[in-house]
DNA sequence: GTCTATAATTTGATAGAC
DNA sequence: GTCTATCAAATTATAGAC
């Protein structure tokens, strides 16, 4: 701690500056001169802290990520009953991205521009996705009897999608159905239950 | 017809390239030279046919959302019974997305940077969507005990979510679960029948 | 309509003073 | 660490010949 008492060190409020144009504009959209605006400094010393806008934009890129996707690994890995998983999936990974709901759009956005370098910085090594064995629980339940004969695959593809999308789709939805910021917000809050309850009636027996 | 006889007019080839870079770069990405180099012309001639980017780029994108949106409000607006609705969205809006399995994610990406000037470029006038109607309609297959007590706006949503996401999604579901492209084309293939049944299941007395 | 050459502007990045 | 001033490269857009 070599300085004591200041409400945010520069490269704290340079990096809440960069997620926020970022987020916002994306790698190609984002101007180094905003976001040394948003940080309240200038491009010289943006450049001081952060060689240049690919370093700084992979440090966001990668801080990003890391809140979307260990969170769906952790459905994969995990230990529990089915039904637990996929209710608490739903809380959690909505409870996440609720505060900041336009990071999957953006990760999702820059993912495609070049799936395979941006995909290889976000698990590197460790963290590598293994859906196989939440597909293979899929597949016991339906072979115990326990639930619908479903596709594993599918079943996974909808859990995600009815979880995520809104989120990518917020302006959307908004604008469509006429919520406002608050509304919106009710709506996800519900959603905690209502899509694990949507599941469950479709695939119990 | 002032030619006759000729592969394809230079502006044809012009909207074809420019389509085919701002889709995979976005708005802020795409180069003038690339889509010009694409279009096997240069720089001027572009020009000349669009006065600049921003021109250009209207034109590209009201024409994939114009291919996206209408087909959301026919679910909306349309005289049928709600199964048939729901099967018929899915199976035609996954048919015209396969073939432009990147749109969705591109014209979210470009309503979020910002959604007022973007969306009311989309249905200025006409085509408001109006989803007032199928709720209501939901509402009614309740009231009469003909399905479960579901929300209306969450069974919208969830129905939406689960036929696009997956194209904005595509890169990641296919590293991750190791598709394809003729994988990936057969499992959306699928979807057409599998989210309506999915679906069904979920709200089915 | 199409091209070459070039202007005009934006923008990422650096030099050097304090 | 932070700033001002400036450069160098990239990129949109235009002028003008054919």
């Amino acid at each position: 701690m070599s300085k004591i008492k200041k409400d945010k060190s520069t490269e704290e409020r340079i990096l809440a500056a960069a997620k926020k144009i970022f987020v916002m504009k994306g790698m190609a959209g984002a101007r180094m001169q905003d976001i040394a605006d948003e940080a309240g400094i200038n491009k010289a010393l943006l450049h001081y802290y952060f060689k240049n806008k690919e370093k700084l934009f992979e440090v966001i890129f990668l801080e990003a990520a890391g809140k979307l996707f260990p969170k769906i690994n952790e459905i994969f890995l995990a230990d529990k009953p089915l039904f637990e998983k996929i209710e608490s999936f739903c809380a959690e990974y909505i409870s996440i991205v609720m505060e900041n709901p336009y990071l999957p759009l953006f990760v999702l956005n820059e993912i495609n521009q070049d799936p395979e370098y941006f995909l290889s910085k976000v698990w590197k090594g460790k963290n590598l996705p293994m859906p196989e064995k939440f597909l293979a629980q899929i597949e016991q339940e339906v072979a115990k009897g326990k639930i619908k004969r479903i596709s594993p695959l599918h079943l996974l593809m909808n859990l995600i999608s009815m979880t995520v999308f809104p989120f990518v789709a917020k302006p959307m939805f908004q604008k469509n159905l006429g919520l406002d910021e608050l509304q919106f917000r009710s709506v996800m809050e519900q959603r905690k239950k209502e899509i694990p309850g949507f599941i469950i009636d479709a695939i119990k027996k």
